[in-house]
DNA sequence: TAGATTGTTAATCGATTAACAATC
DNA sequence: TAGATTGTTAATCGATTAACAATC
């Protein structure tokens, strides 16, 4: 299997689907599904569901639809979300605390979600050695070690905007070639390194643009 | 002024573009850019930053650049940044209180986020009443009242995926109509509504599709 | 004036949608 | 078989980039 240079777009709307369908096997007794209702769903177009998925295989039969439980696990497979993934997470601040607490939340309740929480980093020495949910904060020097040792593949960045390229920096000399940024700074990172970034301000001075403005 | 219709791939990035003029504006003493070096600071073309901006106004002078003081006044006047916006936080759990503080921060630290956090509001009534870093916790009942009074435009959930949507609903019906949803489920609104969404689960799972296979 | 950089138009690129033959 | 829905190709739509005349 080597699917090169599928776009993005495509790969964003993955996960979608399978949340669809993951809810779908839980919730009902369904074990078909169309790409209409999945896009109705998943809030895409139907052509577009049956192109996005055309892109790795043919995983649907013609006059019938898609069966959920198979549908699903190959979008597992895409993914990487067969086996279990180690994730780290820097910055125990109470940012840092709370995505630990959502992380595990996710981890227990979605058999998909087969991320596992394995290390939490801090520059701050009073934290170090320490627990949050019965995880032991390890400190930044820590990092070539712990990635290592637990084959670390993903990083969650929950430390502040100071902080954030020279941790970065640190992951990928480690090896990390995935980043989770939550800090609001654009990251530079070599180009085999993929970043995805949450940043609060900016998504809520986009939406600012869109309250309307007073009649006057 | 009445920009209709301006994309929302546009929109996405005028924050961007803010965020280096604010840090331009204090750390250095310079007050020229061109597109070029914008471009460069915000990861963008210098193309489309000028195509960007165009969509507003003329800001620039040929063979100069921009001023970074005005440029950067102009693009808080398009975000509806120049006076003070209310938000509202719903959903006072362990992600919802470090919001609460990185929302602050933000807000102390960066003169153009000028998003001031006016309420906040909880289900649970054992929560309601108290307060987090002074602000207090109201209950979903007193959406309405405090919609109004406080003149709230922009709520952040920070619920969970069950209560998502009808904490939604109460507010869409109380006159929001901007959404920042941190909950892991599409919000289904009216389409004079929009929602920003924020997913944890969805953005590992996505970075899990890059992260290298082991060769074998 | 000469050099630089904008604002804008035209060209390119990529992503989504429509349509339909294949086929379950 | 008749009806339905896929996989795929072609058409459309929109966004980015290249190019350049205008002009500071």
């Amino acid at each position: 299997m080597r699917w090169n240079k599928i776009s993005d777009a495509v790969i964003r709307r993955l996960p979608l689907y399978l949340r669809v369908l993951d809810d779908l096997a839980n919730e009902t007794d369904v074990s078909l599904i169309s790409s209409q209702e999945l896009g109705v769903k998943a809030g895409v177009g139907p052509a577009l569901v049956r192109k996005d998925l055309a892109w790795f295989g043919e995983f649907g039969k013609q006059g019938v639809g898609y069966e959920v439980g198979f549908l699903r696990n190959e979008l597992r497979k895409i993914l990487n979300l067969e086996q279990e993934m180690a994730v780290g997470l820097a910055g125990v601040g109470s940012l840092g605390e709370a995505l630990v607490r959502y992380h595990l939340k996710r981890y227990d309740d979605n058999d998909s979600f087969n991320l596992r929480l394995a290390a939490l980093f801090d520059s701050d020495p009073t934290k170090v050695g320490s627990t949050v949910e019965g995880i032991t904060i390890a400190s930044l020097e820590e990092i070539p070690q712990k990635v290592a040792e637990e084959q670390i593949q993903i990083v969650i960045l929950a430390v502040p905007a100071e902080g954030a390229q020279d941790v970065a920096n640190r992951f990928i000399r480690a090896g990390v070639k995935c980043i989770l940024n939550y800090a609001p700074v654009k990251l530079h990172v070599p180009d085999t390194v993929q970043v995805a970034s949450v940043d609060l301000s900016l998504e809520l001075q986009r939406l600012a643009y869109y309250v309307p403005k007073p009649a006057n």
